[in-house]
Formats: C-alpha cells, sequence, structure tokens
DNA sequence: CGCGTCATTGATGTGCATCAAGTGGTGTGG
DNA sequence: CCACACCACTTGATGCACATCAATGACGCG
C-alpha cells in the first residue's frame, strides 16, 4: 500500500507561502495545522486519486509532479492539468463528492492530505483561510480558461511556447531557473495537454531549436530567447 | 445608467431550487434574502462586467441569457461558456479582485447581485450555504475540464452535438423542450466556444440535417433523434 | 548488452480554415 | 408599404496546418 502516513506541520514547511494564506498569526497557523493529519507518498506512476473515486479530501502538493486528466467512454483521454509542489488537486471532486478526473505521480511525490470536511469547519472561522480557499478555485477557473483559449484559437507553435513560458515562470516562482528546466512529462502528455499529437509537439521543439530559441535534450529545456517565446504566444511573428 | 435596483428575494424566487442550497430552514431563507441586496437589469448586448473591472459581486441569472469571453492582447477571443437562468456568474473575479473576462447579455436579462463580501460573511455561519458556494466553484471548475476534453481531442461534428445536448438538457431541467430550443448566440459564438468558425459550425448543423438528425430553421433547433447525437458525441459513428 | 520506452524525422492524407459569392430575414426610412 | 441596407447564415472552391502512418534513433533499466 502506498499510503504512508507522517504528521504534518504547516507551521514549519517552506512551502506555506504558496499554499496558505499570508499574514496568519500563531494560534491560527497552530489550528491549521492540525488540518493537515497525514502526508501520503505517491511513487511514480501511481494514482493520488482516480475518476469515480469517494472525494474526501484535497491535496497540498509537498514534493513532486502531477498530471490530471478526464477521460470520455470511448477511451479518449484530455490532461487538464500539470501540478507541482505548493499547488492544491483534487477541487474537482466537490461538487459530487466522487472525484471525476485521474491524477498521476510523474514522479515520486509527497501530498498533504486535507480532509475537506474539517478544512470547511476551520474556514467557518478563520475568515483568511476562507478566503483562501475561495481564491485557489478561482484561480483554477481562471486557469482554465487561459487553456480554453490556448485549446480553441491558438497554433500549434503559440501553444507550445506559452505552455513552455507557464512552466518555467512557475518554476521560477519556486526558487528554479527561469530559463532552465526539465519535463517531467513525456512529449505525449504535452501533446494532450494542449490538444496536439506528439509529433507535432516534437516537431515544434525542433523548429524552436532550428530558429535559436531553445535548446532542447530530450527532456532538458533550455530557453535562449524568452522574449521571441513571448512574441510566438502573442502571434508577432517575423520582425516586422 | 442601465443599474436598476430592485428589491429582491430569494424566498419567493422560482430558480431557488437551482441558485441555493436545498433543505433551508426559513431563519436560514431570511439571512440569504439579506445578501442578494438588489436586482439588476442587463439589456440585449450590454455588458454586466468586463475584463479589468474591479470584483465585488457575483450575480445569479434570473432571466436572461449570458455569455463569457476572455481576449488575448492581439484581438483574438474565446468564448468560456454561456449561462442562463438560476446560474452563477462571476467566479473568475475572486483571485485577483478584478474581473479577468467579459460578460455580455445576449437578451434582455435580470441578475441578482450578490455582494461577495457578505457571502462569505453569512457563509462562515450557515454551513450549507458554505457548502453550497464549494459546489458552485467546483462545478463550474468539471464543467471546464469537459470543454478542454471538448475543445483538445473531439472533431467538429462531435463538438457541435454536445453543445447541443448541453444545451437542451439545461434548458429540459428548467422546464422547456428535452427536443427543442432557440439558440441564442449566432453561429460565430457558438464557433468561438467550439473552436470552429462560424462557416463549420453552419455546415456542420446542415450535415445533421441532411442526417435527420435535427431540424434547424434559423436559430431554431428541433432534435429529431437525441440517441444519433449522443452517438455521434461517443465517437460511435455509422451503425456497427 | 539487449530490450522497451520515448523521441525524432519524413511522406502522405484530411479536416477544417480561408476566401468568396449568394440568400434570406429584419429593421428602417422614404 | 415598399425599397434598401444590413446582418446572420449558407454553400462552394481552394489551401494549409496538423494528423496519420511509418521508419529510425537515443536513452535508460534490468
Amino acid at each position: 500500500m502506498n499510503l504512508q502516513a507522517i504528521k504534518a506541520s504547516c507551521s514549519t514547511c517552506n512551502l506555506r507561502e504558496l499554499c496558505l494564506p499570508i499574514g496568519l498569526n500563531e494560534e491560527q497557523m497552530e489550528r491549521i495545522d492540525t488540518i493537515v493529519a497525514v502526508r501520503r507518498k505517491v511513487k511514480r506512476g501511481a494514482l493520488l486519486f482516480h475518476n469515480g473515486e469517494a472525494f474526501s479530501s484535497l491535496y497540498a502538493i509537498r514534493t513532486g509532479f502531477f498530471k490530471t486528466s478526464v477521460a470520455t467512454e470511448d477511451g479518449r483521454d484530455q490532461v487538464t492539468g500539470f501540478q507541482m509542489a505548493g499547488e492544491i488537486i483534487g477541487l474537482d471532486g466537490i461538487v459530487n463528492d466522487h472525484h471525476t478526473c485521474d491524477a498521476v505521480a510523474l514522479e515520486d511525490a509527497e501530498v498533504c492530505v486535507m480532509p475537506f470536511d474539517k478544512l470547511e469547519e476551520l474556514s467557518r472561522e478563520v475568515t483568511v483561510l476562507q478566503n483562501h480557499v475561495h481564491k485557489v478555485m478561482s484561480r483554477e477557473i481562471v486557469r482554465e480558461h487561459g487553456v480554453m483559449l490556448l485549446l480553441g484559437s491558438m497554433r500549434a507553435e503559440e501553444r507550445l511556447a506559452a505552455f513552455v513560458l507557464n512552466l518555467v515562470q512557475r518554476l521560477h516562482t519556486r526558487g528554479f531557473s527561469a530559463s532552465e528546466l526539465v519535463l517531467r512529462m513525456t512529449r505525449e502528455e504535452i501533446g494532450s495537454y494542449l490538444g496536439l499529437k506528439l509529433e507535432t509537439v516534437s516537431r515544434t521543439f525542433s523548429k524552436f531549436v532550428e530558429e535559436g530559441i531553445v535548446e532542447v535534450k530530450q527532456r532538458h529545456i533550455r530557453i535562449l530567447d524568452t522574449d521571441a517565446l513571448k512574441r510566438i504566444v502573442n502571434n508577432q511573428h517575423g520582425c516586422e
């Protein structure tokens, strides 16, 4: 069983500025510590939760990298997001008390389990926590608007450029390089997220390399010209 | 100014089972009545709120029909949803205290204005309301997952079939026909939502008509074969 | 070292976009 | 009340971006 319980503590967690509201006093922080009952380790390739599973908790990612995906009856599936440390996962389960997507660890990961009833209970008493929960959900809605824009009206190059910029920006927030990243997902998973086939993803990376915008060595990406990527996203190709 | 204040009352509203939790007692209902301070009328073509506008309230649609859309700097825009009576609009504004999309009335409409700070305050005290707010937001997240699936992996016919089925199902919930509907949006707006050009939407409708699946008279749609539409969505074309 | 997985690259096909012309319904002003 | 203009829609001809099919190459793990 991949469920290893470990005592957790938000107050000493170096990710607290990512997944908690700022400006909590000591008493509030102590109470929040009581929400995160346990941590849970998830091995690479393993499911954190799956479509149809009963919903009970949200998960804050401590380490590791996840993808979430939805599927149709006829076997197609769509990656709906990639999540990294400090991000919250599982919001889809609240409506129907069951999860409606799969969450798979793309590398060995550890999450903080937050029972949702506890979270609701405490956010009735701690105003900043309540507001934080609302913002987390609203942020997810806005993020998905962006993905819809991307899927609905961008071309392959624009999609991939936006994807790389988004990833590197989120990694940068977490103290990593602003110009270098290691992809934790396959070309196929990128393609699924972006509504493209893996060959198209690969070709588009190659095109960026030819143009001197990035270096690609397998899953290692080095951005040589961030502005060029931004211009591509904003549909200002060429040099006029 | 299109802001006409009218005293509102949830307790007597015939939409309350759509936009409020069920099983409220009298006292709770009374308190909820105090949230919805005013109603606001929005003329066809007018904005309820726009991208960049300061966020203060959520809106419950009483009558009418809205679209929401996001835009890029370079002028592309993407319809992110169509909303009808009983649905909540404005959730995108919570994260950054500013709206990140436009909401346009597609027909004369009336909304209940719910100041968000009041809503948070009351949901700290009324548990079922708190949970309801969470479910509304989660539902929106799940809905968008569905749109991502549609945009990322479906073909034109599948997208349009899914769209029509979704619309008619929601209308049916509101007491309208399960097989007939009047589109409140143009082909172009449908196309924007589905990631297609208006010509493709038109051609696809024509194809459905040829196949005897629907009747189309301008914006009047009559579904002749619901199962055929469902088969198209589920990628079971032909007759095998 | 050999096999499986993931990635790259090329050749060809196709679904939808684009461009363009024409139709019908609606509203307006003479 | 009719003529005109405008807009949404339909339909056809053509082009292109990306999918599909297929072969080969590069890691990494047992």
